[in-house]
DNA sequence: TCCCTTATTGAGATATTATATCATTAAGGA
DNA sequence: TCCTTAATGATATAATATCTCAATAAGGGA
């Protein structure tokens, strides 16, 4: 079962360690600016690639938000989002409870994700 | 307490009157599509105004599907929705329960969206 | 019925997000 | 060091959606 050999190229090692200091769950955009600072020689088109292949190998999640670019996750463990409705921040948040369970007989159900909207702590402050 | 006069286009009334007969959860294209074979000179920068306006007025909503093209529904009664991850269609569908409560403090809830993924009906059937 | 105001339209430009293409570069084993 | 080819980066392309603005036409008033 010989995997394709992976090269550890400076371009992955320098976008892994950029995502993994950004906790703020960062747009592929987010990130490739904050990648440009360190290396302005780094294409978009790898940012992307590379944050796609973090998330292929379990290193990241794509959290998708409804609107705006997707979202990259460095907590990999299943957990649920919140977004702000003022700021558009994208929070982690835990919930109790389970889903709701789907009664249709015609639809295997293989998973579900929610995603909360309304105000984070600062927005719904400064109202 | 006077709002903006409405007029009533031919557009509009072809809009929605085609809207009406799509019962497939369509994206704005695939209403463009069929509003062109009724009158291919409708322009598509109307008809997705005019899907936005349905939304407003509360004759439709908008289902975002993650990836791809966002849904309109022409059921507004609140209802979930569930994807087939073989065909990508996009089913209604009746849950059991309450969405998991957020245990945040520091967020203010004011809704969530689940969104179910799994197999339709045919695409298990065809396996 | 005709006119006038202006809401609405439609063609096309633009914005945004993301992936595909492909010649060039460079990682890492021999 | 050399060679194979995975990976890169500039750019094109795709997909979705909104914006711009001159032209059109809805519908109220005369």
């Amino acid at each position: 079962m010989q995997q394709k050999a992976k090269r550890n190229t400076r371009q992955k090692q320098l976008v892994r360690s950029v995502f993994e200091k950004m906790y703020n769950h960062p747009t592929a955009d987010m990130v490739c600016a904050e990648v440009a600072k360190a290396d302005p020689t780094i294409g978009r088109a790898t940012v992307y690639r590379l944050l796609n292949s973090l998330v292929e190998e379990g290193s990241a999640i794509k959290v998708p938000v409804h609107d705006g670019a997707d979202r990259y996750d460095i907590t990999v463990k299943p957990h649920d989002h919140a977004k702000c409705l003022q700021c558009g921040k994208v929070l982690d948040v835990s919930v109790e409870g389970e889903l709701p369970r789907v009664k249709d007989v015609d639809f295997t159900v293989q998973g579900g994700a929610v995603l909360y909207y309304g105000l984070c702590r600062e927005c719904s402050q400064n109202t």
